[in-house]
DNA sequence: CATGAATGAGGCTTCATTCAT
DNA sequence: AATGAATGAAGCCTCATTCAT
């Protein structure tokens, strides 16, 4: 039973539709009033909770990047099996990618442009700790390719941005037996 | 013996300016008057050459995504093995993306914001077709995964735009060895 | 044994602080916000004290003036002589300006720009009175020049405020032979 | 002959304008778009010929400052009469300040309100140096009252601005014999 | 072809003031 | 009496685009 209070529904609006306009038109092609005409306030409102047009969207980076890893690690536990743990929390990335597509969206936009503050980009990047751990764990048990995170997560995680992005456009359909494969191609890519 | 006409090279050197500063601000935080400025132009030349900035981007997009391509199928002949075919093509846009880093990085926030007209885009689109067409056979030579050739290139190119971003960063160094792990990591992802 | 009211510490609280921002920004950079939080105020309270912030910058400038006519005429007797009461006088003056620097720099600003009704700054004007007569008299007894008020105040008055400027702005320290050079001056400037 | 360029008229309309608004208004009062329209540009023209609003309140600072010094020390030569250069000197101020009443307010304005950056400031301040030259001479032979700068200046020329604003309000007239009266307060004041 | 000057439209932000509590 | 939240109006400034030369 939670008691929302009226400023923190209002602040919840006002993060939506920044997420929603900026998916649709860009960061710098989305104007203050359009964020207050969607979110049923006046522009001067949004500096009530905001100190401004980049901290509003550096919010709403954080607050998106955290409902991400929120998702990214339900059901995990540290002491899973790798290649169990890894699918596990592959393909709790890869849901929350195609059913929360405003949210991924956004990421993806944030993460590509020069539209985040370096310092909310950097609060954005400790999420991941879990699965890099557990990749480290994959190499010493000697399942896992020895190569960077980086690597392992360009050829697993990062794809999925991609088929996110085609299904978007209306290039393909991302169905069930479509993700397996798809897990399947990032386990082979870098399991030994 | 090319003679490039004068009205080529400003031309060149405007598309050169928007993609340098568009890469370093995003689309609508570059102002016109700069990308003049930078071609050493007066602001009101731009628009000898080009119908308008969107015009300019798309034109810009364009060009970038052409010499891409061209780069991407250097030394590849149709009728190569494919996995030499396809390690050619691989390793042609991973040296591409490194090398070019401005063109690469402009192609990224291309594709990942709503900057470009959707029929440029389109245009860009026909570039992959000889890959697709190794793919193909690939699959018919049973070497490769029957996937669709969304998820092959969301495992295999698609992943180096991320190895290129973080190393953009600083956050790690792409050398020819960790291309040559990347490179397993693609194959291993698709190879049946 | 003055009762204080509730109401009249908020009061003063609020006009105090219009003075001190008032100096430092001048009346139209200084928001009513900024007032209020100086003065521990909700800034809708202010409303309750002063009809808007026209109101509160009279009533500031009211208030002042009345408390520096009342140091200036400080221990002066009207049966004086003209010159011991006009050195009296001018002491005090100086002695305000000197010591009540916020006050002294508040009127300075109100006098010089338009930020005060022409109404409130005619209430101002009748505190000199005193003064006045006090030159009439000494006009009569042949003491001082039989130059206009305005003249007067021009020469003996009116430049203690450039010297409290100066002083403000750390360019020349008035000290008590200072102040007795400078009363010199304007007692030469009007007397016979 | 003087050949003004247009570019030079547009930026004395502003200038102008600016002096005009601000004195009736006073600085923050006065929108950018007043400015623009009385000076029968764009808003957006302004910025072609000043940075921002400051700088342009900055330029017409320097610019009136410096008329005023012109007409300051008009026909003195610096080996006058200490008396007699003083009383041309005197004499040119008075005379600016009674006909180039505009100027004089928007100084005054500027002298009296932190409405002026501090750096233009100064750069205003060294024009008074020739009077301050005399004075010093004065002092040496026994004509002046050996008292700083600023006194004398307090004590002399400050004074000619309240007759101003008096004059201005519709006070008093000060006509030229009341100027002479003037004069001889001021001279009566530092004379020795 | 080329340009510097000009601008209307629009974006971000602030602020005096009001309203619901 | 007191307030925190809310906002319409307005201010500063930028910029894509055009026009006169």
């Amino acid at each position: 039973m939670k008691a929302v209070s009226k400023s923190q529904i209002k602040r919840d609006a006002l993060l939506k539709a920044t997420i929603c306009l900026v998916n649709n038109n860009g960061f710098h092609a989305t104007p203050m009033s359009k964020i207050a005409k969607m979110a049923n306030v006046s522009p001067a409102t949004i500096y009530l909770y905001f100190k401004n047009k980049q901290d509003l969207a550096n919010q709403a980076y954080i607050e998106v990047k955290s409902s991400f890893s929120n998702c990214a690690f339900k059901d995990f536990e540290p002491n899973m099996g790798v290649e169990e743990g890894f699918k596990k929390i592959w393909m709790n990335i890869a849901t929350f990618k195609l059913k929360e597509v405003d949210h991924a969206m956004f990421l993806s936009q944030c993460d590509n442009t020069p539209m985040i503050d370096e310092e909310s980009r950097q609060e954005g990047l400790k999420h991941l700790q879990p699965l890099i751990a557990l990749w480290e764990r994959g190499k010493e048990e000697g399942l896992v390719k020895p190569f960077s995170p980086f690597i392992l997560y360009a050829f697993t995680v990062y794809p999925i941005s991609f088929l996110l992005n085609t299904e978007m456009k209306g290039w393909c359909k991302v169905d069930k037996p479509a993700l397996e494969r798809a897990y399947s191609a990032a386990w082979d890519a870098i399991k030994l």
